[in-house]
RNA sequence: GGGGAGAUUCCAGAGCGGUCAAAUGGGACGGACUGUAAAUCCGUUGCUUCGGCUUCGAAGGUUCGAAUCCUUCUCUCCCCA
């Protein structure tokens, strides 16, 4: 067996699950075309789905062609794998729009430059379309049998509970995507996430049995923290890669935030960095633990790419002024401009400047007006707990009142809950 | 169809007539310590104008008083057919 360099730099980057035998050979013998499917379920991707656009992107880097595949027909089958319910149809018009959100989001991490090994995008629906039911069953589902379906760990799992004909279908489906591209495009390599082995399997059993061609697979693990909890949620849910949907000051918070024991594993899935500037960040991270150097170096690396680096650059001066210590002189200097820039993206609400220029009671202002907290008792037991500051100067009491005095530039007012969290109230 | 067990605050799970806004554990959140990390320790975890008010599957009933007793209903789980 060969040491094919792109299989050698998924692996030390983590992002080798499993390979199909011979899939080297197959790197080093041509240009291979190879794809990846992405799911129709959200408006946005998110960093979870980031980690096959990894695997795109370092394919194409390698000198070979990457093919993003929107699922505008698996999409309206729904993918069973990992889940243990029958999943909810979505409607056409969601599945069209969540499409072309995740295009333009997928334009961004290839390259398409009209070269040998451009990027491509494609949606299985254009050849899913015209296609009848019985023509369908009589040309594909004849080459697989029920029990080979069966044996998936996505159909055994809903044995038990359930699973309607249309889910057990869908692995038929995304199977003969691999069998169309193979056929019309010379697709041989098929990746996604390790819960879709089972689904890519049916691909390249399916070329197999219908045509007899070469196909291969990669898969990559599912990313996970080293507690165990969830990768890739924050406190508000997924973090996603829609600016709308996770601003980048929340994005670049996310990395900042990771912890020790994940943030070299991270940095390799994540970053294009090659192994040796890795390395010697490691090394240097090593060192000094207390300067995180890889949570800034994956952070910046990932805002910047992901949004911009004029995002990045904004989102890092916000978190210098909302997070240094002893910035509460600081912050009333700041000029209108500054201070917008800074608070782009942080949580806000409005305020009207009447209700505030009469005084507000200080845990009306922070329960009912604002929102910081859904309700007064809470606030009580923040403020009594230390947690709670106004323009980064902390909240003794819970009796005080906000007026017009609070505010910065007379626009703004900066609530801090805890450590991380910050709250603008614009008044206006 | 027959028999049994159960439904409690975010979750798990105590409570079995007053001392129960409800033990304990987990989670979550906050504080201290740090490095906007981890671990640890501490605190909070129904609402409140702090007088109270509304919670223990649903609706009724017994009682001075019910999460706890009774009736009906709904749902879940297990065993036998």
């Amino acid at each position: 067996m060969s040491n094919n360099a792109l299989i050698e730099e998924l692996k030390w980057r983590n992002l080798l699950h499993d390979s199909t035998p011979g899939v080297e050979d197959q790197l080093d013998k041509e240009m291979t075309i190879g794809y990846v499917g992405f799911d129709p379920t959200a408006d946005s991707l998110h960093i979870g789905n980031m980690v096959p656009i990894m695997l795109l992107v370092h394919l194409q880097r390698a000198g070979h062609k990457p093919i993003a595949l929107v699922g505008g027909a698996t999409g309206m089958v729904g993918d069973p794998s990992g889940k243990t319910q029958e999943r909810q149809l979505l409607s056409i018009a969601d599945i069209n729009h969540n499409l072309d959100c995740q295009k333009k989001q997928l334009e961004k991490f290839l390259r398409f430059d009209n070269s040998e090994n451009s990027a491509e995008i494609v949606n299985n629906y254009d050849w899913f379309k015209d296609w009848g039911f019985l023509d369908f069953i009589r040309e594909v589902g004849k080459h697989i049998s029920v029990n080979y379906m069966m044996a998936k760990d996505s159909v055994k799992n809903r044995l038990e509970t359930g699973m309607s004909f249309t889910e057990f279908t869908y692995q038929l489906i995304q199977g003969y995507d691999y069998v169309h591209l193979n056929q019309t495009k010379g697709v041989k390599l098929q990746m996604g996430g390790s819960d879709q082995w089972g689904n890519i399997t049916t691909g390249t059993e399916l070329i197999r049995r219908m045509h007899g061609g070469d196909a291969f697979a990669i898969t990559a693990p599912l990313v996970k923290k080293a507690d165990g909890t969830k990768f890739g949620k924050s406190e508000g849910g997924n973090v996603w890669l829609d600016s709308a949907k996770t601003s980048p000051y929340k994005f670049y918070q996310f990395w900042l935030n990771t912890s020790d024991e994940d943030v070299e594993n991270f940095i390799k899935i994540y970053s294009l960095k090659t192994k040796e500037e890795l390395d010697s960040l490691i090394t240097e991270h090593k060192q000094d633990p207390g300067r995180r150097i890889l949570q800034h170096a994956i952070a910046d690396e990932l805002t910047a790419r992901v949004h911009s680096e004029e995002d990045l650059n904004k989102a890092k001066d916000a978190s210098s002024v909302l997070f240094a210590n002893n910035t509460a002189e600081l912050l009333k200097t700041l000029d209108l401009e500054t201070l917008e820039s800074i608070f782009e993206g942080v949580p806000n609400s409005d305020l009207p400047l009447s209700e505030l220029e009469a005084g507000i009671p200080m845990l009306e202002f922070l329960a009912d007006k604002t929102g910081v907290f859904p309700s007064r008792g809470e606030a009580r037991k923040m403020i009594q707990g230390g947690g709670v500051s106004i323009n980064k100067e902390k909240v003794e009491s819970d009796a005080g009142t906000v007026d017009a005095s609070f505010l910065l530039q007379n626009k703004y007012i900066l609530v801090q809950k805890g450590k991380k969290n910050r709250h603008v109230v614009q008044v206006g």
